[in-house]
DNA sequence: GGCATATTCAACCGATTGGTTGACGATCAG
DNA sequence: CTGATCGTCAACCAATCGGTTGAATATGCC
């Protein structure tokens, strides 16, 4: 078991879950900012954010009393990863893959 | 409730699911096929096959008694896409992806 | 010190999950 | 027709999930 992608995706698996991580993309929070849109007891929302965070999607650190949630973006790339396999990728070229990178990533600086 | 998300995700949240689709990648199968690496129930899996095709993940075609099973990767890209919104993330990682290739395929890789 | 704020912990609840087993309906082979 | 094979259904079980409440633990403010 501890397979980290049936956390990760565990975890997606939520609504709550993901409307909070769309939250976080646009800006760090505490956690009491979070639960503050839904209706939902602010132990629940702990809860959730306890569990994004097992799952390695966001991080947590406590400073003074307030402790600030911080989307953690590798442990999603990791699952998109996964998924791509099952795109366009036949049985796997890993020639055309590794010539897509060496002409894809390098366009990365870019906003 | 019923966000096809939600779906999607539960269904990628169990390995044994996730090793399914891995094993659909290569080629469509009947029922019993699929059940037969795994150490469970036949009943088991095919509840496993039921979840995914609820998921959209995969399609069922009744061919006299055989029920074939075949991939559809539209729903894992509907999925994919969702992530990619998260992604000042680089569209690839190549270590993840390695990774991907270690573990998943060579599992089923037996002439 | 004393009080408010921020967050978690613990116990509980109903619903769902992943598995089992045994019976069952279809379908194919002789 | 008989019997074997393919697959699902139904009932059950233990474990987990998403939520609640109320108490507990820090920490900051005056």
């Amino acid at each position: 078991m501890a397979d980290p992608l049936d956390i990760i995706f565990a975890a997606l698996a939520d609504p709550t879950r993901r409307r909070i991580l769309a939250m976080l993309l646009e800006d760090d929070m505490a956690v009491t900012d979070v639960a503050e849109p839904f209706e939902m007891s602010l132990a629940a929302v702990s809860k959730h954010l306890g569990l994004l965070s097992r799952a390695g999607l966001i991080s947590q650190e406590k400073r003074g009393r307030v402790k600030w949630c911080k989307l953690e973006p590798d442990a999603l790339r990791d699952a998109s990863v996964w998924m791509q396999g099952f795109g366009q990728l036949e049985p796997v070229n890993l020639d055309a893959f590794e010539r897509f990178l060496d002409t894809e990533l390098p366009s990365q600086k870019d906003p």
